[in-house]
RNA sequence: GGCGCCAUAGCUCAGUGGUAGAGCGGGGGACUCAUAAGCCCUAGGUCGUUGGUUCAAAUCCAACUGGCGCCA
């Protein structure tokens, strides 16, 4: 079968706060087993993203600490590869949008849709603050409520009453959160995207057609925009200093919009990556090629941005650094936004110290359980909900019982009755047959689920394949047929080694690190996926760090292998370790009181 | 206000037209290779409420109730 392309987009980090589980399992983790599963199965993946330098809550953050953006988040970004290489993430590129060529990518877009007459100039009214002479974001903006009166509302929402502001123009008597100094409105000229425009390009009909397997929620809302509340000009400039500049006379106050360059992200990284591989031109076999699905892996707050402005962006600039005006870039196959994840109840929370911080955490779990949890409740449909009790619980029950006990009884009998060497089985029976052609199956069956993003499922098939392997142990007992019959004992071990060994495989893209140690237990040769390393990147101007993934020696197939009668296997060690009830107690009890 | 999502056994959830399912917890049992793990048996829930469509609805439609989210 012809390898198909697989780029997997990942949503980009704000640099400017820690990650917690719900990033991880919203969309990090999804897109790392996604991006896995394909390349066990032989594909080509590509799989991007980077840190948002450029957001609003990097400035707050700078101002907040007296330091410079570019210190708050090379700091975050740092942080960030740390995090993702001790979790497994493995990015084939995780870069962010202040390297230069993230600057030069999204202003040669911002070029593209000006020829093409997708932006337009509008003037628009913005509050001004005259004491430190420039325009105010919304959320900097105080006020008194309108409705109901409150004096501290701010300038997009009132968190008195809860109303929403269109513009902090709104407020009565609109002072400056910072210096509380007198406001006023002044008029400011930005560029728009006529998304109606481009819409007419063909949206309505790309978000009709083949989209059987995208999420209801996801499609229900990029059509309802789409088709029925119709789209609207967006700005695509804003009146900051930190960002990317805007290639237009008059406009050197002025960076493009954050929303705007941000998305641009999964193009220019996959830019930087063939340029990095001294391939300049690779990325295109995913971006244009017809053999390629591109998937986005974000968090519901992003579906907008995804399943509708950026495809018209790309329908908009219809193709870059390409002459050939057949090819047009392609748009998102599938966008598998997922829902929010709570903990113990409430909403994760950054301000309120709310969540499980990821590198913290892994300072006392290993990475695998974290992950194994993170797919087992993923908010795949709905929202979920992490609680250190279910994390005991599963990891106990699921990851150590089902699974971990498997392989532990399997090798540690191997090694009691044949000293470790995998028996000759003989003529296999029927039961024995009969369960290596239900594991097989697996290749299947596990494959559909990962495929269409249903991960949570995933774990559930392969768990169900894990208890006919304990079932059938029971059924030949071989601690009882040692007794009498050694032939029978090695029939059975034998068929269970070439189980386990098949399901090792099915969970690498969950569990990358457990399968790797069952991948050696069996004394099988390399490493199922390739290696993570922190490179350095030296462009024009300046340098920054980026997290790579090299996948030249991996051996790790999608496919079923035979462990040879007649191997020496290495001493069993177990995969994980079985989590004490106290531990749910004093994670909560770190937590500290639950906010109000 | 508009739009959307959710409401199925004690708990967590599968299940989109044809005699209600899984895992966990609970109860019972046989075993011992294994991280007191694994295996077998056991749960009888008016599938939120009320109408409607249909030969047939948890599954389609409408209204209602409760929970949640979005409005870029």
């Amino acid at each position: 079968m012809e390898k198909e392309y697989i780029l997997a987009c990942v949503a980009w980090p704000y640099a400017s706060a820690e990650i917690h589980q719900g990033n991880v399992t919203g969309s990090y983790l999804p897109a790392d087993i996604y991006a896995r599963f394909h390349r066990l199965k032989g594909n080509h993946v590509l799989m991007v993203s980077g840190s948002d330098s450029h957001g609003t809550p990097v400035t707050v953050k700078a101002e907040e600490e007296g330091k410079t953006p570019r210190e708050v988040f090379e700091h975050y970004h740092a942080n960030f590869l740390e995090l993702f290489q001790k979790l497994g993430l493995s990015y084939d590129l995780f870069t962010h949008t202040d390297t230069e060529n993230h600057h030069t990518v999204s202003q040669d877009i911002f070029r593209a849709l000006m020829a093409n007459e997708y932006l337009y100039r509008k003037v628009t009214k913005q509050m001004y603050s005259p004491s430190s002479g420039k325009f105010l974001p919304d959320r900097y903006v105080e006020g008194t409520c309108p409705n109901c009166g409150y004096k501290r509302a701010r300038g997009d929402q009132c968190d008195s009453c809860n109303t929403l502001f269109e513009s902090a123009s709104e407020l009565l008597e609109p002072h400056s959160k910072m210096d509380s100094s007198a406001l006023e409105l002044r008029d400011t000229e930005h560029f728009f995207l006529d998304l109606p425009a481009i819409a007419e390009l063909g949206l309505a009909d790309w978000i009709q057609e083949n989209k059987e397997h995208w999420r209801p929620q996801v499609l229900n809302f990029a059509s309802n925009l789409i088709l029925k509340e119709g789209l609207i000009g967006r700005a695509v400039t804003r009146d900051m200093e930190w960002g990317i500049p805007v290639p237009a006379e008059g406009f050197d106050t002025k960076v493009l919009y954050v929303w705007f360059e941000a998305v641009i992200g999964y193009l220019s990284a996959s830019i930087e990556w063939a340029k990095n591989q001294g391939d300049p031109e690779a990325w295109k076999a995913w971006w244009y090629g017809d053999n390629a699905r591109t998937v986005y892996f974000i968090g519901k707050d992003n579906i907008p941005f995804h399943s509708v402005i950026w495809p018209a962006q790309l329908m908009g600039m219809q193709r870059l650094y390409e002459t050939d005006e057949s090819k047009h870039l392609n748009l998102p196959y599938d966008v598998p936004a997922n829902e929010f994840m709570n903990m113990e109840g409430l909403k994760i929370s950054g301000s309120m110290k709310w969540g499980v911080w990821m590198l913290d955490a892994l300072t006392r779990f290993d990475p695998d359980p974290l992950r194994y949890y993170l797919t087992a409740i993923m908010p795949e449909t709905r929202d979920s909900d992490w609680s250190w009790g279910g994390f005991v619980e599963r990891n106990n029950k699921e990851l150590v019982a089902n699974w971990g006990n498997l392989v532990n009884r399997v090798l540690n009998m191997t090694k009691k009755y044949f000293g470790g060497i995998v028996p000759d089985p003989g003529a296999l029976t029927d039961l024995d047959s009969e369960l290596l052609r239900a594991i097989e199956a697996g290749f299947d069956s596990v494959a559909e689920r990962y495929d269409a993003c249903k991960f949570r499922a995933a774990t559930q098939e392969i768990l169900r394949l894990s208890s006919l392997v304990n079932q059938y142990l029971e059924q030949t007992s071989p601690w009882t047929t040692a007794k009498t019959d050694m032939v029978a004992v090695g029939r059975s071990l034998y068929t269970a080694i070439q189980a386990i060994n098949s399901l090792k495989t099915m969970w690498a893209p969950i569990l990358p690190f457990t399968s790797q140690q069952l991948h050696t237990m069996l004394a099988e040769e390399g490493q199922l996926f390739g290696e993570q390393a922190v490179e350095t990147y030296q462009e024009e101007t300046r340098s920054h760090l980026g997290l790579t993934y090299r996948g030249d020696g991996a051996v790790g197939s999608w496919e079923s292998t035979k462990i040879p009668v007649g191997r020496q296997l290495p001493k069993p060690k177990p995969l994980f370790k079985r989590l004490d009830a106290e531990i749910a107690v004093e994670e909560l009890a770190r937590l500290g009181p639950r906010p109000v």
